[in-house]
DNA sequence: CTGTTAGCGCGTTCAG
DNA sequence: CTGAACGCGCTAACAG
């Protein structure tokens, strides 16, 4: 009931233009002054409280570092944005704890509504536990028919790309893939499957549980003979096999040191946030790494 | 003063045991079993009103579909997570109005800081009028040295790179970039040219305001005669410019239409949203797309 | 140790 | 049309 707070009813009122109402122009003046000399927004979250809606989207990917969910991320973030709402992406690094932590997060945070894909081994119960009643997609996973779920007809596409190399004349042609844990991996490999054995060709699989150890099972495998041809079932695999195949340009290039920068910007803004923000504002720089490789000449 | 009220009060004595006092057995259990019937989680956004402090960090890149933001995303979501923090990532395409917006909903959500990618042009003043005394760290930019920042030293880099090339003889070394506008460009394009001058050379730039017209100019230029060597600027000019000289592995692969299964997916969450997560269940699957390049075998 | 209370900023409702 | 009051769920402070 202080002066300010009488000035802040007021601000309000401003909006109940919106009720149809009519406001005094004079008041209406008087309003928008105080919202200028106060410096006045509206407390998001007191309005979330208030109304019961966090106007709040949970995202919960095994990783934003990565093509494909980062471009996703950057267009839920778009979509949200155009309706009105905040997005707030966790990860999991496909572990199953984790994604736990993360729904329950979301669950504490009153998201209204959360976009899945789901760690492997991810169960109805498991989501539902965390998040009951709560709007849920599964993106580019499928955890059952309960929830709904977007994703790529995977198994169609990979049995697709498979004979169209069959209609090229190969035979021999293998499936190579990582992390077979994972949904889309499973239904691809399943299509591939699908094409080989339609053709009276019995499938070829080279998949080993992660990356690495991919990289491993090509060298070793097809260290005598290539297949004619290869299905590959992730872009991280095709840039693997890429690697080995050497048909990646070798460029020299100046490294920027990302872990590093992004632990010094985190430090710096949390020192910031527990003093108060009234840290000595320094400019930290740091050192760019030249990585020298073929394209500049160098054996 | 409800029942339920009464129960929910027992819960907070639990969490008194970190204030090391002690509580009876009977107590405890009487509370757990409250909270697992009424199935209680804190809210934070109560929390957040009553506490004044959201846990939140706001994030304002111009995209976050982009191999730097997104590695950066990741790293700054890992660090929060660590911290008890959520991260808010609000993009402005390198817009100053939309930017301008981004930090007002990160004024509105009681962000306690936020990392901030200026778009070009950002002035102090900009930043500072949305967000008065709000903790700020510029990453890969900068607007005043009030403000602290984080980036990488784009000038000496550029230079050191610059001189490799020198050293290994080349004297024609142009410089390829785009968008000159946005800050690390205009640092690196300066180191580069320090390099040149030095040694009595003139700089030769190939630069234009987006990748678009750089592919244009680099065609157009290049047609007749290229230089002996390139010092390109980033990442996506480098991929551009690889484009052109045929260093990319045409793959035939499968293309998922992600912008048409994101929109699919936020439109099924809203509809949950607004129809009171009541909406039928239903699988969305979205054919892949082949797209036919040479690694087939296709001509 | 345990129960109660005030008020964070907002939106809704009800009196003037 | 305008002002005041209530309560969202929580935490801090205080009373038994």
């Amino acid at each position: 009931l202080t002066a300010s707070y009488v000035r802040l009813t007021r601000v309000r009122e401003s909006l109940e233009q919106r009720t149809g109402v009519t406001v005094r122009p004079e008041v209406a003046k008087r309003v928008a002054k105080a919202v200028l000399e106060l410096d006045y927004e509206p407390d998001e979250t007191a309005r979330a409280l208030r109304g019961g809606k966090s106007r709040t989207l949970g995202v919960v990917f095994p990783k934003v570092s990565n093509i494909f969910f980062s471009q996703a991320l950057q267009l839920i973030g778009e979509g949200a944005r155009r309706r009105g709402y905040t997005v707030v992406p966790l990860t999991h690094e496909d572990s199953l704890e984790q994604q736990n932590e993360d729904l329950l997060t979301l669950r504490r945070c009153r998201a209204e509504g959360v976009i899945v894909t789901g760690a492997p081994g991810t169960t109805l119960q498991n989501v539902r536990s965390a998040l009951p009643h709560m709007p849920i997609v599964a993106l580019d996973s499928f955890f059952s028919p309960e929830i709904e779920s977007v994703h790529l007809q995977n198994r169609q596409a990979a049995r697709a790309a498979t004979k169209h190399l069959l209609d090229h004349g190969y035979r021999s042609i293998a499936c190579v893939y990582a992390r077979p844990d994972i949904f889309s991996y499973r239904e691809r490999s399943s299509g591939y499957a699908d094409a080989m054995t339609a053709q009276g060709l019995s499938p070829q699989f080279l998949c080993a549980e992660d990356y690495p150890h991919l990289e491993a099972e090509i060298r070793t495998q097809f260290s005598t003979k290539w297949p004619e041809a290869l299905l590959v079932l992730s872009d991280v695999a095709a840039l693997t096999v890429l690697g080995i195949l050497g048909g990646l340009p070798a460029l020299t290039v100046v490294r920027q040191p990302i872990a590093r920068m992004m632990e010094a910007t985190l430090s710096a803004l949390f020192r910031q946030i527990d003093n108060g923000a009234a840290a000595g504002s320094q400019t930290i720089s740091i050192p760019g790494e030249l990585v020298i490789r073929q394209s500049c000449g160098c054996p």
